[in-house]
DNA sequence: CCATTTGCCATACATTGTTGGTGAAATCAT
DNA sequence: ATGATTTCACCAACAATGTATGGCAAATGG
């Protein structure tokens, strides 16, 4: 029964687990789209998302009080569950296998460095 | 026009890669069961995504000539095309990105090293 | 020539992801 | 106090992706 995330899912569990105790609707958004540039995201996406993990179990949500600031009202935080720290886990695993394996052929894509095989695939017609 | 590949289709994207001119359909499978353990994959999905896959233009694929081993009928052969190439690159930049912000907080996952943090999610009711 | 092996592919369905919004609640400026 | 602005939550409808299951074709060995 594990469950295998999706790769948005994955990024917003990912971000609702590096904003520890300040995670709602617009700070998760903001850090999914940190993670996923240059991809677009919707707060929308975000919401619906967020949903779905909650009824599955992956994380759990409450509402705040409003705060003190201009147009500041109230926040539902989210938390991951034991369930959806297992599914990152695991999920965050196979991230890394896939990023080294592609990091071993390219070199470390994410710093521009991309170095170029020497071989060419053979491609008969 | 950023194509925002989906979890899987990475996955299969990194295993064409990865096994450079012997891309067929029985090693594809094989290489994504191994990036995506303990995930169970169908060989039926990995040919349907590789259609897909085609269709966008990511990959492309010819026929070879019957092997003589036994039963070695012709095999369908893939390639990363320039746009896939993009995606794939793109897509592991992120997959890079959602490991590391996992790390940072719960160690090398993949190494089972996990650290647990010391604080804990404040939770009001 | 038939059982076995290797491999491709289709159908049908379930789950995820995206778009493009609506509208409430709070503060600020006038 | 009323209208503009900001922050934030949420929805409906759809498009794209992922999974399960199983059939069929081509080659070989006996």
């Amino acid at each position: 029964m594990s469950e295998s995330l999706g790769q948005f899912e994955q990024i917003i569990l990912t971000a609702i687990l590096s904003l520890r105790d300040e995670a709602y609707g617009v700070t998760i958004h903001e850090k999914a789209v940190q993670l996923a540039t240059p991809r677009k995201i919707s707060p929308g996406a975000v919401y619906i998302t967020l949903d779905r993990l909650e009824d599955k179990g992956l994380i759990s949500s409450w509402l705040s009080d409003p705060t003190p600031e201009r147009g500041g009202r109230s926040k539902r935080f989210y938390r991951l569950e034991a369930l959806g720290e297992r599914a990152l886990e695991e999920s965050a695993a196979t991230a890394r296998r896939v990023w080294e394996t592609v990091a071993e052929i390219w070199g470390d894509v994410a710093e521009g460095v991309r170095r170029r095989p020497k071989w060419s695939p053979a491609r008969p017609r």
